[in-house]
DNA sequence: GGCAAGCTGACAGCAAGCTGACAATAAGGG
DNA sequence: CCCTTATTGTCAGCTTGCTGTCAGCTTGCC
């Protein structure tokens, strides 16, 4: 694992694999360091022994329910910021919730802006600056501010070329095979040609200079000097 | 932070008899010395001149309206935490609440569990709140006036505007996206077309001038910074 | 050398965003 | 209750700049 300017980490615990995996990529995008369990005692055990600087918290386990995990971090006086998800709409889990200790609480189903947006507003609150800078090599990553810059110089950037940017980002311990990118750019049901990838490559290359975005012949791209 | 079992003192503006005596049952088992009134121009002494640690507000007041005593509590720096009590669950209701300066919010009906744990998170975590006076580059925004000035000159905006304006302000480290501009000015409920929030913008620029309101293709709308 | 993967400049299509006009609805005033 | 005014969503046409495609080229690999 490569190294972040501001190190946060974050604990996920979500038991549906397909949210869990949302939860992962968001996080992950927004600058911090994830772990994911699906497991109540796994999270109680985690949450307990390790330090961190976000959890975000699903009620509906199976085997240790999430409110006796958050219950028993707060006996033990973990205070990190806990950001709970609850089922949509009922009230008794939103009010146990709160009086567990949860520092939030959100209702499924969420946009994952919203979710990221409150747990950077956590964060904040519990004295921590949001970690919101990745980098890599002379290339970093505002998260927030979407921005990029190339040795602290700021560079203008499209849409199209950031996603490309933070995907890469993401995945910068290996090459991202061309196939992988496009189908995260576009989706498998709108196909492109590979061709209209290797355009965006171009020219994200002519505006970051040399010695930025790798090749690997037959593997894909990656970022240098990560 | 102050000690829930010491002397917590909360007051209850409701006019309803029978939720009035529930509040004041639920809030003095929670812990608190409680206060009632039914009238607006009492509550708005009480809150003005007595130091709370909790208000429970009721929009539905006769005579002086609930709002306009929130308004006139925020004016004169009152900044103990509130809690709004509202029957008609609108959308519009609970944004004119929050902007007035209300913590937080509880439709009617109601649990008394969940106002009783909606109170203790307010109270645990009183103290941030927002400054009267925010400002980006040459725009300020006097939150409690719900006044707009560009370099001083004050400019007359729309509930619209205005709303859209506090939420750039909100989050002017970064830009705000058209799909969450969309969905915090309506809701996902009521669904408009997204040339509705050009037209919003295209009539603010042309009231604040040029440089104030930003645009970044693809990523959303911003506030020009100093 | 030959093939396939990848690169690049040019360019046209297209989508995001802007603006003025207008109608419908809401608010206010007599 | 009607009249006036302000607000705001929708529409049409326009500008801008992003981005996919194409053709031709370079590079690596056997």
């Amino acid at each position: 694992m490569k190294r972040m300017s501001t190190d946060m980490r974050a604990l996920a615990v979500e038991d549906d694999p397909r949210i869990a995996a949302d939860l992962q990529a968001a996080l992950t995008a927004a600058g911090f360091r994830v772990e994911v369990t699906g497991d109540g005692e796994d999270a109680w055990f985690l949450g307990d022994t390790e330090d961190y600087d976000l959890v975000v918290l699903d009620l509906g386990l199976p085997a240790l329910d999430g409110l006796a995990v958050l219950k028993r971090w707060r006996a033990n006086d973990r205070t990190m910021p806990v950001l709970v998800l609850t089922a949509r709409g009922t009230w008794q889990e939103r009010v146990e919730g709160i009086e567990a200790g949860a520092d939030d609480y959100l209702p499924k189903p969420f946009r994952m802006e919203e979710l990221i947006a409150r747990a950077r507003a956590l964060v904040r609150r519990a004295g921590g600056h949001a970690a919101a800078l990745q980098e890599a090599g002379e290339l970093s990553l505002d998260t927030n501010r979407m921005g990029v810059a190339i040795r602290g110089v700021p560079v203008q950037v499209t849409a199209l070329e950031y996603r490309l940017l933070a995907y890469l980002m993401q995945h910068r311990d290996r090459p991202v095979p061309p196939t992988e990118l496009l189908e995260h750019l576009y989706g498998d049901d709108d196909a492109r040609e590979a061709n209209a990838l290797e355009a965006v490559i171009a020219r994200l290359r002519r505006k970051l200079g040399p010695g930025v975005i790798g090749t690997r012949r037959g593997f894909g791209y990656f970022l240098e000097a990560a």
